[in-house]
Parts: structure tokens; C-alpha cells; sequence
DNA sequence: TGGTTGACCCGAG
DNA sequence: ACTCGGGCCAACC
């Protein structure tokens, strides 16, 4: 058997965000949670954060439907303006209705 | 070597 | 709906 490395995880995380389909969204303990490790969806962010363009990282939000912020930088501006343009919607307080969008793995 | 931070989540009250 | 506390752990001082 191998070794599950912490580079291991993180890529089984990012592969699982690629599978997320345009129009759907997954939050952070979805994907942790698919990726067999429940608890760890901060490590989700973490690796997120050092990602770039090949992985679908705006279809990624909190587990209460909103953009995580972080901190300094408007890329959460740019986060929803991808979401809207690949027809998700948000509501009066900023929220995607994730009975919804929600995406379900399928087997 | 050790303490703090952070793109988070969940249960209990 | 809200607060509080615990869990998890890579990355960064």
C-alpha cells in the first residue's frame, strides 16, 4: 500500500473540484468529504489558494452558499462574476441557494 | 522548535 | 437566526 502524503490529498482535492460541472457549485466539506478525509476542509482552501487556472476554483464556496473571503484582494469580485456568468444566482443577502446548485457526485 | 493564522465545518445552547 | 467552542492541519513567522 502507499503512503497517504499530504500531496496525495491535495491532489485527489483538486481532481475532485475539476469533476464540479459549469453552473454547479461544491463547498469545501463536500469536496474533503469526497476526497475521504471529512474534517479536512481547510486543507481545501489551502490548496486552493496556490492553484491557478487549470483547476475550477470559483465553484468553490463556504457551507453557507457565500464567497470566502480573503482578507486583502478583489478576487472574490471575480469569483462571483464567474459563478453569474455561468448562470448561478445569488440572493438579496449574497447567498447561492445550495439546494439548487449544489452539485452531486454521480457515479 | 513552537505559536499563530486561516479560501472551513458542525454540534450544542 | 446567532454565538460559542472544538476539530483539523499546512503554511508562515
Amino acid at each position: 500500500m502507499e503512503s497517504v502524503t499530504a500531496a496525495t490529498i491535495r491532489a485527489r482535492m483538486l481532481a475532485l473540484v475539476c469533476e464540479v460541472p459549469a453552473g454547479r457549485v461544491a463547498t469545501y466539506g463536500d469536496i474533503a468529504r469526497l476526497a475521504g478525509f471529512p474534517r479536512h476542509s481547510r486543507q481545501v482552501g489551502v490548496a486552493l489558494r496556490q492553484v491557478g487556472s487549470e483547476v475550477p476554483w470559483h465553484r468553490i464556496v463556504n457551507h453557507e452558499g457565500r464567497i470566502s473571503r480573503r482578507g486583502l484582494d478583489g478576487n472574490d469580485e471575480l469569483q462571483r462574476y464567474l459563478l453569474e456568468a455561468e448562470g448561478v444566482m445569488f440572493d438579496a443577502e449574497g447567498r447561492i441557494p445550495l439546494n439548487r446548485f449544489r452539485w452531486m457526485k454521480t457515479l
